[in-house]
RNA sequence: GGCCCGUUGGUCAAGAGGUUAAGACACGGCCCUUUCACGGCUGUAACACGAGUUCGAUUCUCGUACGGGUCACCA
């Protein structure tokens, strides 16, 4: 066709801005050498997957490490799925695992002299790039119908040829200049196509930082650019904006494989510098023997929120991402248990290229070992937080007495080897429970080696000579002599050597203290439980227990 | 179906042309121990298969199988 320029003002009047004035508009960052500018470029959806959470993980390390620039960028190009309130949702879960954004969509608003940042407020900046590329003869209006696709792939089924609108099917490709001004002015619909000069019997490749040398044939469908409404799809946006807005490093999900050879085609005829991309893979769930991607409607822990529900820790659940983003960093936490996140060396070429399988159990023993570090101040303050939102009661229990509750959740903390109790926010309160005269339940069984005689005896006795100022070693001796006094074995040892000679051991002595002070037969240290619970309430205890 | 990606124990993974093929989780045993938790020691368990290159391949190449992704005016 002759006047390509033409039709481009013919397709899209309105859209006047130049290239030029773009390109002065967004004009190359200054930054540090080395500096990456990554994307989180979510749609609207409200639902936030755990699997975001590994490019946004990636994306905010690759940025924050090197001194660049992390942006949110909404893809609202369709406004069938968009939510109210998604930005919001996605904001504030995302703060929760710390990350936040230097530039981009804000709760209200946006921040950042690259904008818009909402892409349906881009339209002019995509029309302007489009207009190029029809003048170029590069992009061409389409006015085939839904029907006539879905005819033209009945058709490609039926030659065993392959789908999408291309060579002898691209209909609409060869229209001339009249016949599209005709449509045009009789108000007919259309897209514009990409026009692909891609040859599949070449090949082409990238250098992806995390899958290595991709290889491909080259595109030959003409895609579409700009729907009906003029709005971009994904693939044109991407191109677009990850240039005006000077992205360098693209992080996203291993599913946009299949048309990234569109996309180098489209950078490359926009004259854009090809971004470097990291495909991450997906995260799995063995369903049935079988793995499959994490689905956000049968599986209830791909959401997000979920963890939080469950009472995960933020911190937990951002340790085990970064054991799977990178594969050193088990190694680097074993070796710096209490350094913060922030000190670890996140790299590109320590991330795994397949799938794995999301693991509860791993989860769940990365997060003991996480909250085992934690300062008991922090659990306090984290477990309310949860509370506050989930439970009540515990939250009633806790902030009551802060004190109180501290000094429950510093036992066998802060110490060399501290306790591994709590995985999740959830199990703190029956952690707790028997501290609390109404969270206290009787539920232990008495040991049964130890006669109901004897048993009283061991209450009425220990009710006596317990005395809160004893250290730990006299008190226990004291255990010690009334079990001897009882016919117990001081030492477990010199019981099962000789098991005749007694009636059963300290153990046993102990175990009648430990059920009727704490209602179960196991606990943490009872010394310690019993110094926080107070004199009286612990004769109480042994009173109630007879 | 076409195209693309992948495959080291149950899971996450390190590794490298020659290794007793790390480590973590889970599971089992033992030890420590007044219970539990912690900790220590220890055990079971893996390079998908078949060719080729090579003195030698789990590592390189090619096939096969299996798994995943994608083929929209969704992202």
């Amino acid at each position: 066709m002759a006047d390509y320029k033409k039709l481009a003002d013919l397709l899209y009047p309105e859209a006047t801005l130049t290239i030029e004035e773009i390109e002065k508009k967004y004009p190359a960052r200054n930054l540090p050498e080395g500096a990456c500018v990554t994307r989180l470029a979510p749609s609207p959806t409200g639902f936030v997957h755990l699997g975001n959470l590994f490019p946004a993980v990636t994306c905010e390390r690759l940025s924050h490490q090197s001194g660049g620039t992390f942006i949110l960028r909404i893809e609202d190009t369709d406004q069938k799925r968009e939510v109210e309130g998604a930005v919001e949702i996605l904001l504030s879960s995302l703060k929760r695992y710390n990350i936040i954004f230097d530039e981009g969509a804000t709760a209200d608003g946006e921040v950042g002299s690259y904008g818009p940042y909402y892409q349906r407020q881009r339209a002019d900046i995509y029309k302007a790039y489009a207009k190029k590329l029809i003048a170029e003869g590069r992009a061409y209006p389409c006015f085939c119908s839904e029907e006539r696709l879905e005819e033209m792939r009945k058709e490609q089924e039926q030659n065993k040829d392959n789908f999408g609108y291309y060579g002898k099917y691209a209909a609409c490709s060869n229209l001339s200049y009249e016949e599209i001004e005709e449509k045009v002015k009789n108000g007919e619909k259309f897209v514009l196509r990409f026009r692909s000069q891609g040859d599949p019997s070449k090949t082409d490749h990238i250098d992806d930082l995390i899958k290595g040398r991709l290889e491909f044939p080259e595109n030959d469908i003409d895609h579409v650019m700009l729907k009906s409404d003029g709005i971009p799809t994904y693939h044109f946006a991407h191109s677009v904006d990850e240039k005006t807005m000077g992205v360098t490093h693209v992080v996203r999900g291993e599913e946009w494989l299949a048309t990234l050879p569109f996309h180098v085609q489209l950078f490359k005829a926009l004259g854009f510098p090809l971004p470097h991309y990291m495909h991450v893979a997906q995260l799995m769930k063995l369903d049935n023997g079988t793995k499959r991607k994490l689905s956000k409607r049968k599986d209830p822990e791909a959401s997000l929120a979920y963890y939080y529900e469950q009472g995960f820790s933020a911190g937990s659940v951002m340790e085990y991402i970064m054991t799977l983003l990178n594969s050193n960093f088990e190694e680097w936490r074993i070796a710096n248990p209490t350094a913060p996140l922030d000190d670890f060396k996140f790299s590109p070429d320590k991330m795994s290229i397949s799938g794995c399988l999301f693991d509860m159990d791993k989860l769940i023993d990365v997060s003991r070992n996480t909250i085992s570090v934690m300062t008991a101040e922090d659990v306090y303050e984290q477990v309310t937080a949860w509370a506050k939102d989930n439970d009540s009661e515990l939250y009633d229990k806790f902030t009551a007495d802060p004190d109180y509750a501290k000094r429950i959740l510093s036992i066998g903390r802060g110490c060399e080897k501290p306790r591994k109790d709590i995985a999740k926010w959830n199990e703190v309160k029956a952690y707790v429970s028997f501290f609390y005269d109404d969270l206290f339940t009787q539920s232990g069984e008495f040991p049964e080696t130890v006669s109901s005689e004897d048993k009283l005896e061991i209450l009425n006795r220990y009710s006596e000579l317990y005395d809160e100022n004893d250290d730990q070693e006299t008190w226990f001796g004291k255990v010690t002599n009334l079990a001897e006094e009882l016919g117990f074995a001081p030492k477990t040892k010199l019981y099962k050597k000789n098991p005749e000679l007694y009636k059963g051991h300290v153990g046993d002595v102990s175990m009648v203290l430990r059920v009727a002070i704490t209602g179960r037969r196991n606990s943490p240290d009872l010394y310690e439980i019993m110094k926080i619970l107070g004199a009286d309430k612990v004769k109480e205890r042994l009173e109630n227990a007879k």
